[in-house]
DNA sequence: TACGACATGGGTGTAACACACAAGTCAAGG
DNA sequence: CCTTGACTTGTGTGTTACACCCATGTCGTA
C-alpha cells in the first residue's frame, strides 16, 4: 500500500510489448493491432537491430480506447485526430469535444432507429411462431416477411439519403 | 372508397420501372439497385430490344425488405436465401424461422452492448462539460477518454473475439 | 438530327479488418 | 553449429455494401 514497502519502488523499466503481446493485452486480432499501426494510431518504437514494433502502456491505452470508441462510429481517422491532437499536448479537448458531441448525437440516432426495427422484427417474429408454415401463396412472399412489412407507415415517397 | 366508383378496374397493367424509378420508389441509390440486381436480389426482366432492366411490384417489394432486413444484421446474401427459397415456393419458412432467429438474438447482444458504450460515452460526454480544457499532463491523454475509461471493468485479460 | 436524360457494363475506391505470402529473427534443443 | 518452431517484417488480396466515374448505347422531344 504505501510507497515504502519495498526498495524506492526501483525504475519500473518498462517492458515493451510485441504485436502479438499487445494483441492478447487488449483482446484484438494480430491485424487490428498492425492496421492501427499503419494507420498511426499507434506509433510503436522499433528495435534497431530487426525494427520489430515496441509497443508500451500508452499504446495499450491507445488501443484500448480505439476498442471503445470505433463501435460507436467513430472512424479510425477521427479517433487518430484526437489522439494526435492529445499527444501533441495542443489542448485537444475542444476540438475533441465538438466530434465527439456530434458523433454521439448520430450515433444515439441510429441506434434508436436499429433498436426500433430490431423491436419490430422481433414482434413479427413472435407472433409468426403461431402461424403454420404454409406454402407461400405466390404474392406474399412469406408471411414472415408481410409481416415485417406491416406496422410500417405506408412508404409513399421517401427522399434522400 | 367503393370499387364501384369508375370502370371494373381494368386489368391494372403492371407497368414496368426503370433502376432510377425503383430506386426514388425505395429511397435508395441508383447503385443500390444495381448492385443488389447484380447480387441476384432483384431479378428484372429484360427488355428485349435494349436490355434494360424491368422491375415490377413485386421487386419493390423484395428491395423494401431488403431495406429493413440489412440494417439489422443481416448479410445481402442471407436476404438473398430468404427471398429465394420463399420465391420458389419450397417452403422457405422453417429456414427462415432458424437465420432469422439467430441473427435477431445476435443483433439484439450487439444492440444492447452499444447501447452501453454508447451511454457510457453519453455520461462521461456530460461529466466533461464541467472539466476545463486543460492540457494534457502528457500521462492522461485528455481528460475526456480517462473518463470513458473510468467505469470499465479492470480490463486485466479478456479473451476471444 | 441533335439534344439531354436516361440506360448499359466495367472499373476503382471506401472502412476495418481477416487471411495468406515470402522472408527475416530469435531462443532452445540435439 | 545447425535446425526447428514461434515469432516478426512488409505486401498483397478478399470481404461487405455500396458510391463514384467511365465510355457507350438508347430514348423522347425540340
Amino acid at each position: 500500500m504505501s510507497y515504502a514497502a519495498g526498495k524506492p519502488v526501483a525504475e519500473e523499466v518498462p517492458v515493451p510489448l510485441q504485436v502479438k503481446q499487445l494483441a492478447a493485452e487488449c483482446g484484438v486480432g494480430l491485424d487490428t493491432v498492425r492496421h492501427d499501426a499503419r494507420l498511426g494510431l499507434l506509433a510503436p518504437e522499433r528495435h534497431p537491430g530487426n525494427g520489430y514494433k515496441l509497443f508500451d502502456a500508452r499504446d495499450a491505452e491507445r488501443l484500448a480506447f480505439v476498442k471503445r470508441a470505433s463501435p460507436l462510429g467513430f472512424t479510425l481517422a477521427e479517433v487518430k485526430e484526437i489522439l494526435d491532437r492529445s499527444a501533441a499536448g495542443r489542448s485537444p479537448c475542444p476540438m475533441v469535444r465538438e466530434t465527439f458531441g456530434r458523433r454521439l448525437k448520430e450515433n444515439r440516432a441510429r441506434l434508436e432507429r436499429e433498436l426500433l426495427g430490431q423491436r419490430r422484427m422481433e414482434k413479427a417474429f413472435a407472433d409468426w411462431q403461431n402461424m403454420e408454415d404454409g406454402a407461400p401463396d405466390g404474392h406474399s412472399v412469406c408471411r414472415l416477411i408481410d409481416s415485417v412489412a406491416i406496422g410500417e407507415a405506408a412508404p409513399a415517397k421517401r427522399k434522400r439519403r
